[in-house]
DNA sequence: GACAATCTACTGGTTAACCCGTAGATTGCA
DNA sequence: TGCAATCTACGGGTTAACCAGTAGATTGTC
């Protein structure tokens, strides 16, 4: 075995998946026109990734006139919550606090963003879970 | 081109760069040794690592007697940054708020926990950057 | 009916990522 | 001196990731 193929989303099969999410289910030809991308890739290449994606479980297809049509098939905040958990687990050590200090170092925040955070914080805190 | 050369590290070479930040400059021998994994690879599987990652400007390595000594290239900060960053950027278009929901919806939190990333946003706010 | 457009299935090619073995040099030690 | 241990350099092997072309079927249109 030389590399275990990996649950979460690959950078390309993310770009696929941010336009099935903003978009709800497309044929291979929407997903083409919708990817902003500096290079856009070939017809071929976005159905290569999409069989890939459905062998992974990532997206489901079922058949629309002559084409399919793919849709996600897990929520949104579930796979982003594994791109998340992963990193957490694999450089932090599981350490969400020390990952939140890495977050505010990298990216230049605003105060009206900070303050999302914050509220972000205070939700999950009313919500529960935290001891 | 198939696949670009990535910038941050590989989950295998962040297995590597955790000893060095914890042990400091490390032959491959003491790399292995201290390696913590279900599957201990063998010695040369490390070797190999270790070059490309120097090759990637990750490592840096010198004589030690008949050995190599490897030692990072740069500050864990940054690069524990540089994977928090690429995350951002690639999977939530820069949203630092909706990065750290999903990381709250993602773990089990200590209350705890949650203080210390409150006060990791105070600190960051107070040392400016925020207007 | 003929032609062009379009979609799928299949195949192939490249590179990174990952893992490891072997050969040869060097060293420590009995 | 001889042997064992150890380290590097080199090469190779596998698979995921990524990209794209070609063939064949289907469909719309004149």
């Amino acid at each position: 075995m030389a590399r275990p193929r990996q649950q979460t989303p690959t950078p390309a099969e993310l770009e696929v998946l941010k336009v099935l999410w903003d978009r709800g289910p497309c044929t291979v030809r929407e997903i083409l026109t919708e990817m902003t991308r500096d290079t856009v890739p070939a017809y071929t290449s976005v159905m290569s990734l999409l069989t890939v994606m459905t062998g992974k479980g990532l997206t489901r297809r079922e058949p629309k006139g002559r084409a399919f049509l793919y849709s996600v098939a897990r929520p949104r905040e579930r796979t982003l919550g594994r791109l998340v958990g992963d990193l957490l687990s694999r450089a932090f050590e599981g350490s969400a606090s020390a990952m939140v200090t890495q977050l505010l170092d990298q990216s230049k925040l605003s105060h009206d963003e900070l303050n999302a955070i914050r509220r972000a914080i205070d939700e999950h805190a009313d919500r529960g879970g935290a001891s």
